[in-house]
DNA sequence: ATTCAATTAGACTATTTAGTCTAGTGACAG
DNA sequence: CTGTCACTAGACTAAATAGTCTAATTGAAT
């Protein structure tokens, strides 16, 4: 097993560790202590822990969003149906379901009071409304959704909904009850469908 | 003006603390300055930051979730009416649409590691999925949604995806996009609507 | 007025926090 | 073999943190 650079294994547990306690309940001594990296390899890396944090969220998070909801269409497929199938590939992931989504919860702790984390944050969250809505848009154009359908507000009602069906109470949260919820957006999808 | 008796004015400025920077990032100190309340009187009050906080969540949060909220069904109003005006007067409080809603963003915050919030902020959950689900069921029993809507999961979709959409960052929201996206939600409804 | 409990006041403590600093180590180019 | 430089190591610092302690003050009851 070949031993993994400082700099990439500090990233890794720092999406771990922020992803479960959130930015501020954590420190960089946790950090430290976990991936056994001492001070002065992180600060070499990082000049401080929000830099070390927002590097982990574009070279982390994001990618991991990426893979998580994924804008594929698949051949001879509809688009409902792609919607249907990523919500299915959601609902397997352990820990999606139970902590939530990553982008989303660390949006709601920092946005308000974080200038710099919100602008990082935003642009994929805009990203991600444009895959959406590219979808949408393509489903109108092929005819299985009416022209009626706004995809810019739709798209985004359908990423915050997810987010927050997602990002409830690991207590109250299981894969079967947000499987039974992304339905419901799709019923909403019933009203301007066509075919 | 008569002088506010130190516990509530703690509960008061707490709620504002914890709303706008979450539990971690408020610091003792800082309510206790904004509160121009010295530490001692505090910890008479209240044994520790945790004891304030959930003192806090019980007294003043639990009370605005219901002002929020309403179940309310005016007469001669049908149920997708109520929940309409529900949307219209949220859409109308700047604070909710701007900062998200206090519950679900401090539930996001600590439910995943702290048991004792994450238990105190559950009833309310169940209290107010259960006053959505009575309104749901009340529509079926007068003729307005088949019998085949499954109340309990509806309820818990529509709770979810109002925070959800309310609690995107403050750059992204607005009141007029909440409204929108709260139509999405109905939208849903109409699946499942008889007259 | 006097007593007494409730409350206020804020200096103090122990711990944790992010971040600094300087000395060392090791790999690699010449 | 040697000099260089990126990286490691962890002791150290200053600030912030939650929480303690004891003395002073207040207000209500007698």
């Amino acid at each position: 097993m070949k031993k993994q650079p400082t700099r990439e294994k500090l990233l890794d547990i720092t999406f771990e560790e922020v992803y479960i306690n959130g930015y501020t309940a954590t420190s960089v001594d946790a950090i430290l202590k976990k991936a056994s990296v001492p001070k002065g390899s992180m600060y070499h890396h990082f000049k401080s822990k929000k830099e070390l944090v927002l590097a982990m969220v574009v070279e982390r998070l994001f990618p991991k969003m990426d893979a998580f909801f994924s804008y594929e269409i698949k051949e001879n497929e509809s688009i409902t149906q792609s919607f249907r199938n990523t919500f299915l590939v959601v609902s397997k992931n352990r820990l999606l379901v139970t902590y939530g989504c990553p982008l989303y919860r660390l949006m709601v702790e920092l946005s308000a009071t974080d200038k710099e984390f919100d602008a990082v944050l935003s642009t994929k969250v805009n990203e991600m409304k444009g895959g959406i809505k590219a979808m949408l848009e393509q489903g109108i154009s092929l005819g299985e959704f009416d022209k009626s359908l706004n995809s810019e507000t739709f798209a985004t009602y359908m990423l915050t909904s997810v987010w927050g069906i997602l990002s409830l109470s690991p207590s109250l949260s299981s894969s079967k009850t947000f499987l039974i919820q992304s339905q419901y957006i799709l019923d909403s999808l019933e009203a301007y469908k066509l075919t």
